[in-house]
DNA sequence: CTGTTAGCGCTTTCAC
DNA sequence: GTGAAAGCGCTAACAG
């Protein structure tokens, strides 16, 4: 009377099996696997000695169990496809993959009540703590105050300020990739940007204003906001070209858009980088590698973000919160698509 | 003299605690919440409304821990970076999500010894199955049979026969290219593409050239392996144009490859489609509907093939084994690079 | 219909 | 040093 037709678990070794075959009690079986001192060394070898013969791994569930500790986490995606969230996981993944962590992975697919049903579900599950990453860095929804643990916002700030988010710096990233060119002698730059309702898009251009500011110098026409494709690159770069042909360099938004600006670029008989230096965000391999020339990119380096995503909740979990929206730095990925003018 | 230095957790309602709440005993409290039969309406609704003033979620390791089944299964992937990892993860999320099953993410970073610490991991919190996803379809060795859990292989099938691996039909996938472009009116075709070391790349290239034969035809020069690169189907191209200008069709061997192809084409002087048709594989967003024109491309149904994946591993756990490698179809995905001789 | 009892696998006092 | 016993939160027998 098998209680369901469900596999044929062939009995996976339990403690009391290494107790037993051991021949000592439960109690000093863990006591020996567990490296308590209270064990005679000779007992210790033979309860291991079981342990193997049996391949035991101990339950990890009797033990969450026990200890009110799990040791997983739940990592709430929005979007997997979008190509931020990957990073951001693998950092995260490899921040805890290095402990005892383990991570339950949930994509809510945009979608707030998929969101919430997952959030109980892993509740149900007794994670010891969240980490919500976003897929824009538009402020987003808190997941509310009185969660039972802490919860960390990666990419995505919480629109919540008691909440800790740990977001990539855009502003910032525009005023170093501003600065890059200035280094490389450009000071007739133009801004082609992605979709204006992108905060990473007003930021970015924020920080590149500021950093021209810093120089005396403003961009050559005003930034161009429209949407992160090739095709937008192409019929904004045919534009400036007829506007402002004295143009010495392109700050794209994005690392598409470079692609469709020194295509056209190309098409019209300018050189990159000799004439016009071009450069763009999110250091994107597929498309910087493969451009002609090599694209100069800023990277937001999401895997730290992940990875430091990962540390804050550690730290929550042990007891010190931390919040507020941290910022962290972005770095230029110099290629061939920018040089200093001879 | 809290445990440890831990968490405030404000002691999570427990099954306990809402009995107390409704005045009854633990068992009452669990039928009632469970559904079961044995239970008056107004006791049970008494219970319900305690655990929901309580917010009471029922502790899952608990019930795992009784049931013998914890409704979490393993996804192991090699490398998350890589492109072909996700949808399947994607397709297989999507299907365990919409049960009550949760998905343990790890990435062992194409590391043996990795992948082996993870398993262990896993075996220890006691998942129900493993679905190992690979980032090549070549053969990769069996995690062994040995296991108390079942185990699926996505995209890259095991070497062991008696394993069950669900991977893409890519020397169908070929076949169906070629038939496409027969279908539009080309006869003399060519094929570019990756690495040959690619178990995909050969395949795809018997196939293709296996449809040539059913048509009695043959490719134009002999099919060019060597990278998965724009830069390399830039540089065939130039080749191929030296050697065989009549050819009227380009398959390609990855969508990268593709667009390489089509740029050098189009600064020959060759019109695209008119001239010379082309298409690609995997159907990456990013790449085809930037491609000037929109890249026809085959799409290797990568969500399709996580998602039979996860349904076979639910069979497996109810006791359902399938064994050897089981191959899905792919489709063609039509754009404007390739079209109808007029 | 409801409550008592036992036990899932493990760790942890506390006697011996 | 070692073992007996209690209990983490829950469900499933079995009594009442």
């Amino acid at each position: 009377m098998t209680p369901a037709p469900g596999p044929a678990r062939s009995h996976t070794a339990t403690l009391t099996d290494v107790a037993r075959l051991a021949g000592v009690s439960v109690a000093t079986a863990s006591k020996a696997l567990n490296g308590r001192s209270q064990v005679r060394a000779e007992t210790r070898q033979r309860v291991i000695e079981a342990a193997e013969r049996l391949s035991f791994r101990p339950n990890q569930l009797a033990r969450g169990l026990l200890a009110g500790r799990t040791g997983t986490v739940g990592l709430l995606t929005s979007d997997l496809e979008g190509r931020f969230s990957i990073p951001i996981l693998m950092g995260a993944e490899d921040a805890f993959g290095a402990g005892e962590v383990a991570v339950f992975l949930c994509d809510a697919r945009g979608d707030a009540i998929r969101e919430q049903h997952h959030v109980r579900a892993l509740l149900g599950r007794r994670v010891d703590g969240l980490i919500v990453v976003g897929s824009r860095t538009d402020p987003r929804p808190s997941l509310g105050r009185d969660l039972p643990v802490p919860v960390v916002y990666a990419y995505a700030p919480s629109d919540d300020p008691a909440d800790l988010s740990i977001v990539p710096d855009n502003v910032d990233a525009g005023r170093i990739a501003v600065e890059h060119l200035l280094a490389c002698g450009r000071t007739r730059i133009a801004h082609i940007t992605g979709d204006p309702g992108y905060l990473a898009a007003r930021d970015r251009a924020d920080g590149a204003r500021e950093a021209l500011a810093g120089a005396g110098l403003d961009f050559v026409g005003e930034p161009r906001f429209a949407e992160w494709s090739e095709g937008w690159g192409r019929a904004a770069t045919a534009m400036l070209l007829e506007g402002h042909s004295e143009v010495d360099a392109v700050l794209c938004g994005s690392d598409q858009i470079a692609r469709g600006v020194i295509e056209v670029l190309r098409e019209r008989g300018h050189r990159v980088p000799e004439d016009v230096a071009v450069m763009g965000f999110d250091n994107w391999q597929v498309l910087t590698s493969a451009s002609r020339p090599p694209l100069t990119s800023v990277d937001m380096n999401l895997e730290q973000v992940g990875r430091a995503a990962a540390q804050a909740l550690f730290g929550a979990i042990d007891g010190i919160p931390r919040s507020g929206v941290e910022t962290l730095p972005c770095r230029v990925v110099i290629r061939g698509s920018t040089a200093h003018l001879s």
